[in-house]
DNA sequence: AATTTACTTTTCAAAGC
DNA sequence: GCTTTAAAAAGTAAATT
């Protein structure tokens, strides 16, 4: 079994995409969004800021979303929910709830041990590491789909999980192969 | 039926001439960095198994050129920084960059494949530098030394490099500034400052003043 | 030479070019 | 493919002071 106890992982960013069952009319919903930026030239998206909850909006005419930047599922929903709230007043007709789907977490996190990657990249399957480009190593983790940037302290960051369940499990995985390899107990002997 | 051969005749006149516009790209990028000619073939040799393998779709030849010669260089251990391919390429290198790792996932070029010895760097670099055998022998004694104690991991291989040559060139009375180190290693001073502040510290290393 | 700002890598959706 | 948004890791880079 592969020790777990000493792995932290804490979450960065939440990315969701909702649909909120509306068409909008861009040019209205901008003079009511303070913060807000609208270039169709540039992005067909309004690019909307909330302080409270402190996350990015990308509100588009179709009436879905992109909400970004969120620490937790409840800063997205209070999120969309400010935002109904706001387009209610420019006379916007919410039929029934938004729907709310999570497409990627990331997460920061410590293996509670360090690396020498050059060890790693030569006996971990199907990893990547170019240090003169970027200084972790890069690992793809298929099931659950995820991908894991390990450095040489032991810190890691972990992207591309649907939810916190399948970071750990990817985590877990990756425990799973470096010791496999022989990778985990080497403290001294580099 | 007709068409059907002309098409076909089409695609490999297509296919022909986007292999010799690839195939001179080559030419003109092998001779700039006077690349020996094994390199220049194994370099020919990844491009067609590339193209065998449609992994062209969606890049641009001259970028996958540029990748399969850093590559052909990685494998043969002829040491070439990604920066002097990009420097005359059309590509810029984050796109070789991208090119490089694709290539290199699908070709089964491992990082171990792949592995080029700081030592072959030092060759490289103490060559521009004009710096003597004895010099070359204690940079490498230092390179190995930093990678004994866990110093090297995740760093800049060439700023590692560039650090110990001028390290090696401080206590062998053969001093090149950092300035030199730097440039032949394409990274900043303040990169070599950086690997050399850590080595002496970490490796107590005198210094003659 | 120290600070600050910024870029490298990964992930993902949105609508349109 | 690209465009925009967010976020961390650690290294390197560039611009200010």
């Amino acid at each position: 079994m592969v020790d777990m106890s000493n792995v932290k992982l804490r979450i960065e960013n939440i990315v969701a995409s909702v649909d909120l069952f509306t068409q909008l009319n861009l040019e209205r919903v901008i003079e009511i969004c303070p913060n807000s930026k609208y270039n169709p030239e540039e992005f067909p998206g309004i690019i909307c800021r909330f302080e409270e909850p402190k996350v990015a909006l990308l509100i588009f005419s179709s009436g879905k979303l992109v909400v970004t930047g969120a620490k937790s599922v409840e800063d997205i929903e209070r999120a969309v929910n400010k935002l109904i709230q706001m387009l209610k007043k420019i006379g916007a007709k919410f039929q029934r709830a938004p729907q709310i789907d999570i497409q990627n977490m990331v997460f920061s996190g410590d293996i509670g041990m360090e690396f020498n990657l050059d060890a790693v990249a030569l006996s971990l399957p199907n990893c990547e590491y170019e240090p003169e480009q970027f200084p972790g190593v890069i690992y793809r983790v298929k099931e659950p789909r995820a991908v894991i940037l390990l450095f040489s302290s032991g810190k890691i960051v972990c992207s591309g999980a649907k939810s916190e369940h399948d970071a750990w499990e990817a985590v877990r995985k990756l425990l799973r192969e470096l010791e496999k390899y022989g990778l985990i107990e080497e403290e001294e002997e580099w | 039926r007709l068409r059907k051969w002309q098409s076909r005749l089409r695609v490999s006149d297509a296919a022909e001439r986007n292999l010799a516009f690839a195939l001179s790209e080559l030419d003109r990028i092998a001779s700039q960095l006077k690349l020996p000619r094994h390199v220049e073939e194994e370099a020919a040799r990844l491009y067609r198994e590339a193209v065998r393998k449609g992994l062209i779709r969606g890049r641009s030849i001259e970028s996958v050129i540029a990748a399969c010669v850093y590559a052909a260089c990685r494998l043969l251990k002829v040491p070439r920084t990604l920066d002097e391919i990009a420097d005359i390429s059309r590509v810029d290198k984050k796109e070789i960059g991208r090119s490089f790792r694709f290539i290199a996932r699908n070709l089964n070029l491992t990082p171990k494949k792949l592995f080029v010895k700081p030592t072959d760097y030092v060759n490289k670099f103490a060559d521009e530098l004009g710096l003597s055998e004895k010099v070359r022998r204690r940079a490498v004694k230092i390179l190995d030394e930093a990678y004994e104690k866990g110093l090297t991991s995740g760093k800049s291989p060439a700023g590692l490099v560039a650090a110990a040559l001028y390290i090696a060139g401080l206590l062998e009375d053969e001093k090149r500034t950092q300035r030199e180190v730097a440039e032949v290693a394409r990274v900043t001073e303040v990169t070599v400052r950086n690997r050399y502040k850590e080595l002496v510290d970490k490796l107590n290393l005198k210094i003659p003043v």
